[in-house]
DNA sequence: GACAGCATGTAACAAGTTACATGATTTT
DNA sequence: AAAATCATGTAACTTGTTACATGCTGTC
């Protein structure tokens, strides 16, 4: 029943849901609920009109099967199964090496590489902010840890969350040592009042 | 002649080919060589063809302005220089502050939340190659920082070329503690032949 | 009485990509 | 002889976003 010529060229968004509904049965919904809250820090979180759209696609594909699930107090729903197709698919995808390095995009770096077009006055407070971001989302990655249990198959999510935890530090650090490279430049302290 | 209600919503990618044009008069190829080496690390790099899109877009709402120059023994080029309609709205765009934190987008990372469907056998080498790219980033970053003038205003590129050195060295200690943990799980040591 | 959560979807659009076309010049 | 560099662009397409519509239930 699948056709081999087309699985080519499904988006990794693709790949990201049925990965996700790997891990049990779900509704469009939850897998929204479920990819701002994991691979959402990594990776990045579809709008939900997009996420209903690959469901539909993936279901079309043979990739995950639908069931429709009547409720009372709720809207109905759809839950969404994985299939042994798209287990399959899921598993070559993931064997499948990538070679090209991550594509991160960075706003804030973008402005900082033309900061010399930016008052220092606007800019320090800029990396403090950026500075607080850092250790707030270390503190919320440092919480998640906690909350995590240490099973066998829960390893993998724990190393993309020592990864977040890394390039928070990374970034906390860095700010630092900007804001004092930074503040060099300050036009002469003034006279407090 | 400007118009401050055509100016909201200007997609970010426009800025950063207007902020590479304030550094000087250039082509459309030169934006593109330019973006690779510089904002492509943090930021990214537009196809050639959304390129000469942006400048039409720029140039039509005088953020820019275009020259012709006839060559002999190459292509005829446009030359776009930055005016000040642009050098403001440019600035305008620089001050206003992101509050959004950075979206990074990591289909390695992604693969390896997933990692449970992957033979450990895969995962290793993929790890591998991670730590090999972060080495190589980091050698290439170094590199780039001794090609650095230290002038006054080559400071902010600086700034965010330490940002990417940080960030390299945070992947390459992930990854040698990803593979300790990793060859943990290796189904028992096979005798060397 | 307002707002958040559950639940799915449509429509209009913007952003960005690939593949291709052109064609001289310079390097391998 | 082949390939890379310079230089600009068109066409067809996919991906993904926002704004909106619907409507019930439970909480502040």
């Amino acid at each position: 029943m699948s056709n081999s010529t087309t699985d080519r060229g499904l988006p990794a968004t693709s790949y990201a849901i049925l990965g996700l509904i790997s891990f049990g049965e779900m509704s469009g919904y939850d897998v929204k609920q479920f990819a701002d809250r994991s691979i959402g820090y990594f990776f990045w979180s579809p709008a939900s009109s997009q996420i209903y759209a690959e469901l539909r696609r993936l279901t079309s594909m043979g990739y995950v099967r639908e069931r429709e699930v009547q409720q009372e107090r709720r809207p109905d729903k759809r839950l969404y199964r994985i299939t042994r197709d798209g287990e399959q698919a899921l598993q070559r995808w993931l064997e499948r090496p990538d070679v090209a390095p991550d594509m991160s995009k960075s706003l804030f770096l973008l402005k900082l590489f033309f900061g010399r077009l930016t008052p220092v006055e606007t800019l320090i407070p800029q990396l403090e902010e950026r500075r607080r971001q850092a250790q707030e989302s270390l503190a919320q990655f440092e919480e998640m840890e906690r909350h995590m249990g240490d099973s066998e198959d829960q390893i993998f999510p724990h190393l993309t969350l020592k990864c977040g935890m890394a390039h928070a530090r990374a970034n906390l650090q860095w700010a630092e040592d900007a804001l004092q490279e930074l503040s060099k430049r300050l036009p002469s302290e003034p006279p407090h009042e």
